[in-house]
DNA sequence: GATGAATGAGATTTCATTCAT
DNA sequence: AATGAATGAAATCTCATTCAT
């Protein structure tokens, strides 16, 4: 039993350890970016030797990295399924159905913000992952929106507008927000519910 | 004579050599970013020894990197500055001017999008540009396109709508046209006359 | 009861498992040489873990070699002790003789090649194994070709040839045969009976 | 002038760094091997820096010791060919000839006894000369030896003896000889010349 | 104006070894 | 008996920079 207990203390902290690991590379390469995060520095940060690295990420660096990235793009996946599968956005009014849609990519792009800001800055990461994976990511997106206002037009809740370019717009708007939080600069445009609201008002009494 | 022509040839080629240092690094920096471009690379890539950058450059890598960052934003200010005091800007019809805008931000972008990239991209840079300089550059243009919003409702031209979340909507187009040039991802947004046309056709008919 | 029987068992297992690593080690070593193999692929490759070395060899590397080391050459010291213990020597012809000796020593080469190899090709173990210790084996050899003849031109067998000097070329023949062997290079030489007989012939026929 | 000159001075002192390098990495690779050969350890040996040894030789370690084994291997091939035309051989006593041989390839063995130090105990060099190589060199000199007492059978200078296996025992002593230089162990053998010739004689009596 | 020899600091990675469990 | 977390030292290599010429 103690040798048990024992044992599971020794792997907890082994667990907490790269944890802690991981967390702080994810701050250090969003910070910095990956190259110029050292692998030295990145270690003394949280006390450990810089060799402890290679046991739990035997190809380094490269290995950690990919591991982050790993974790948060399924992170990212995993949210945005779920929102697709929000059966309640067609039968909300589309005011409530845009707050909906735009908290929840607020959300997402905050909580992954560091990633995100890595993915965007550096190139020797691309090989991580592929331009065409971001496209597929915007496009699937853009392909909800425009599924979303077809709806309202075919049930009459709006005009019979171009849904087309109106949601090319929305999607502008995300990413808007997204590379301001990137640059981290102001955020209020969709973070402040009294301003998103105002903002998603105006758009629907153009379209109605 | 002969020696001062000799010495006009000389300063020629020494502005010469500077030239194709400050571009081959413009490049370089915006591809690659300011740490992963090695000086070795860089003057290999132009046929000059290493050290003949510090003989232009005395404080080096560094001070080659501010020149760029001054020669390109000075470039991109006065664009943006002449694009302000254009005053055709409030005769034309509003389809004519938001064309214009558009067409000049895209050049403005495209001309110029190394040194974006790497105001993006380089966290070293935030030594001279801040991100108040950033705000203040995206600020001016809201106020820009709010006071040619405002003017237009004044006018009749349009209806009175939110000049405020109409003018932010437009910088959103921009912004995002932007972030994908960074990426290097699909470009037909602002860059395709028919496609920009038909997009500011159906905005003017919401608006008016 | 129970319990010393499991003891035995256990006793058994870590006999067995001292072995395999020994075992391992010994194909490893000869392979890759000393510094190449690693502690942690020379675990791996028989599924322990890399600190278990050091439960068998406080000493680590160093011990387990010179364990290898130990165990080899005491196979090599039997094998010519009992080679010259062998008082039918005494007795042959003395073309049988010779080649008893030929297959005796190319044997006890062939079997310890690896660990010869080793010796020769590695210097970081010449701190285990002295130039001395080489040549008092190869001296001893020597002494034991000298005496042979001796007795064989005293009785009369072959003529008053300068036996010193033959002892050396009988030598040079088996050290020319192991380092063919240690360059692993055509064997023939020894390992043929044929070619061997022949070879022994045309020596006794000289000194004959 | 004076410009001309000083370049070349330091053109000159850059080449006997180089030399220094090269030289000191001989006897280095030689004693050590490549692996136990440190790079700083090489550096500091001749008081120069780490980081010049890439200036260098760009590939590093490897580059540095690829190109000792192409200047020496070329060194002794060379060495060997000019003294397979050397046409006295033929006009010489069989005892002025067969000295002239062990000198000559004590003298080669010798000089060149870091590179077979390294090629017999270097695995990684396998890359850039083959078992085959080695063979075909032993192979050419065994039949100059063979042709050589075939010459003096005929001349009747010498008895009808194998030539075959004589030439076989000449090179057995020659490897002989180098295996001890290679481990450094007394080198009388060939090098003292009373020895030598008395060995000499006591052959050429046996085939006479 | 231009070169290339030379350097020192620092980066990533490997590895034998120790230690708590 | 056996494990795996953790370390420190060393190895190779990169890079911005200086300096003599």
């Amino acid at each position: 039993m103690a040798e048990k207990s024992s044992g599971n203390i020794r792997k907890e902290q082994a667990e907490a350890t790269k944890r802690r690991l991981i967390e702080a590379a994810k701050k250090a390469f969003s910070e910095k970016g990956y190259k110029e995060t050292a692998v030295r520095a990145l270690s003394r940060s949280i006390n450990i030797s810089e060799s402890l690295l290679y046991h739990y990420f035997p190809d380094g660096k490269k290995e950690l990295f990919r591991e982050i990235l790993k974790e948060e793009l399924s992170g990212v996946s995993e949210k945005l399924t779920q929102f697709e599968n929000d059966k309640d956005m067609d039968i909300l009014p589309i005011e409530e159905a845009l707050d909906r849609i735009f908290t929840t990519i607020a959300s997402v792009v905050s909580g992954h913000i560091d990633i995100i800001r890595i993915v965007v800055k550096e190139s020797e990461v691309r090989n991580f992952i592929s331009k065409d994976d971001i496209c597929r990511l915007l496009g699937s997106l853009g392909d909800r929106f425009e599924e979303l206002l077809k709806k309202r037009i075919d049930s009459g809740e709006i005009k019979n507008i171009d849904y087309k370019t109106t949601a090319l717009t929305i999607k502008a708007l995300l990413v808007n927000y997204t590379l301001l939080r990137i640059l981290d600069i102001d955020k209020e445009l969709l973070d402040d519910p009294e301003h998103r609201r105002k903002m998603i008002n105006y758009y629907v009494s153009l379209w109605k």
